[in-house]
DNA sequence: GGGTTTATGACACCGGTTTCCAAAATGCGC
DNA sequence: GCGCATTTTGGAAACCGGTGTCATAAACCC
């Protein structure tokens, strides 16, 4: 008898049905060259028996797993998260899993981590988010230990089958393109870190639509930032009490734009009668203070899908679309400037 | 030789080592019974070939495998976000990985989408997160499937060993008691859905704190949220409209004092001059807005390491710790009430 | 009815662990 | 220093639950 109170394996089926393992095997990997007659014997015994194929006998045979590998060195929660649900929706009928990897973007052992990481648990792929999405030592350990990738970024990192990416630079340019049309010329932007992708391609963004704007960028009119509340709240106090005050200040993210609406609030400047702010990334925060805040929202969620298709999905036709468009959110942080400043 | 551009396997290692399968084997499990002669040798050929044993192939001949799951249903990013990170504490040295899995509450299939990941993944143990963690039904389908569980709540749900839980009611009681030292009488509650857990234990822990305060909580000054940031500021709305105006509100958690402050705001309501407003889980919009809010805080972080640790370690002697002490997070949206007040 | 084509099964294999047993090392009494 | 019982240690083979290869039986063609 079929042991009796143990998951049903491969070869209970294959006795309780008459047939072989391979069989079996068959049906369970939808092998074309099979009796639909024996296919339904074979599907009626798996489901009363509730047999489901054992993953890791699998991984083992086929020499490869199914488990997709999540690695990020949080930049912000609501983000993360947005992301992961994208993946699950690509995965959620197939027999991948997700597993998560936080790392710590500032240790010198991140790499050899990794590797053993890599080396441990011998993931299918991994999709990788920003900031360390932008380590191109990360990508070149990752093809050299055969993992599949998908590196998340704000530009075309790496070839287009191992990218899925907003083009920051264009959004910027239209959220300048926003404030102009509203009025507004000394317009002030606090950047993001050195040293990342994102922060260098959205000052880029900004500096090229300014320009396209004909209008100037003093120094004074520029503060950079952490991508962190705190520097917000320092870098647009600096901003604001610089003697050409802007009318507006395109921060790199929502964190700093909180903070540079907290600034404002301090010297009791009106947001958005006297001061306008824009803000990057649509995350909860943007919607939950006061005034709600316009910013750029990019479609997070869409991109975890894509990202795991292509890992996933064996590359129908063409390959998957590398670029998603980020939209101008417009809520209540900007308005025209002052009238004295028209 | 040993087949060169491949993973190195066990069988290579033994080739080059000059021993059995067996011996390498017992070598990374660490057997007792070895000559410490042999194994340095055995551990010097596995440094040398850079073997890692295969997970897929391990999990398949120990029958279990090492992976643990972690289900939510997303209550808040950040606190998903935290705990695994402390789930990666408890497991980084180990050999287990994190598999998430975000699911749906409000589908009717949950439980049978979440018994067929169980099926498919056969993890090790799976990690459950309020509000989902309330659901004995989901705790039962666990025992039925043999799955280890560790649920995380705001009251002591199951037995001590699946469970790690903060004492929301205890902690409630401090934010009150610290409302009603700094002068408040007129205290209002903005309560969490009916139907979880921690909404209850919130209420219970407010209306015991009032009743030892000798202080009525008249229907007016009870609010029902959702947890969501628009209820709070329709709640507190009706709130600051009705004719006995609370000089404080308790808000279940801090997206709904969020909107609390906005319904605030939008009265030209002091925060906290002429009204005070706490929330509950310090979350990151807690600091984030203006005044940074009074907040009660849990250690998330610690939690999941503990709730990880519960899984994965043997139990050592005794049971792992199961409570853990939240904290009143003192910030600016707390004052005396108004003098006529008073 | 012979020659293809198609459907099925036998068997080795993936990379580990476990069982069982024999060989080697050790302890012990004399 | 020897023989025998006891403890370590190492090897062969089976096994975990699937898949791949290849041979062969069954079904189809004209």
């Amino acid at each position: 008898m079929p042991s009796s109170n143990k998951t049903p394996t491969i070869n209970d089926v294959a006795r309780a049905a008459g047939v072989s393992k391979k069989t079996v095997s068959r049906v369970i990997n939808r092998s074309a060259l099979l009796k639909p007659d024996t296919r339904k014997r074979v599907e009626a015994v798996i489901a009363e028996l509730g047999y489901v194929p054992n993953p890791q006998a699998r991984a083992l045979a086929l020499r490869r797993n199914f488990l997709l590998g999540l690695l990020h060195d949080n930049p912000n929660a609501q983000t993360v998260l947005n992301f992961q649900e994208g993946v699950l929706d690509a995965i959620r009928s197939t027999e991948f899993a997700l597993v998560v990897r936080p790392v710590d973007r500032h240790s010198p052992d991140m790499l050899d981590d990794i590797r053993h990481f890599l080396e441990q648990q011998r993931l299918y792929g991994v999709l990788i988010l920003p900031p360390i999405s932008e380590n191109d030592d990360l990508a070149a350990l990752c093809r050299e230990m055969g993992c599949g990738y998908v590196r998340m970024g704000s530009a075309m990192l790496d070839d287009a089958e191992h990218v899925v990416a907003s083009n920051d630079r264009e959004m910027v340019e239209s959220a300048v393109d926003y404030l102009v049309e509203s009025g507004h010329r000394r317009i002030a932007i606090i950047k993001g870190p050195e040293g990342f992708r994102s922060a260098f391609e959205r000052g880029e963004g900004f500096a090229a639509a300014m320009k396209k704007h004909g209008l100037d960028v003093p120094d004074t009119a520029i503060g950079r930032g952490s991508y962190r509340f705190d520097s917000g709240l320092a870098e647009a106090g600096k901003l604001l009490d610089s003697a050409e005050r802007p009318t507006a200040i395109f921060c790199s993210n929502d964190e700093m734009a909180a903070g540079a609406l907290h600034a404002a609030r301090q010297r009791n400047i009106d947001v958005p009668g006297q001061l306008s702010i824009i803000g990057f990334d649509d995350s909860p925060i943007a919607a939950h203070i006061w005034p709600p805040m316009t910013t750029v929202g990019w479609p997070i969620r869409e991109m975890g899908k894509a990202a795991a298709s292509k890992l996933v999905a064996p590359t129908e036709d063409g390959a998957l679309e590398s670029w998603f468009p980020a939209r101008l959110v417009k809520r209540l942080s900007v308005a025209p400037p002052p009238s004295e400043d028209a």
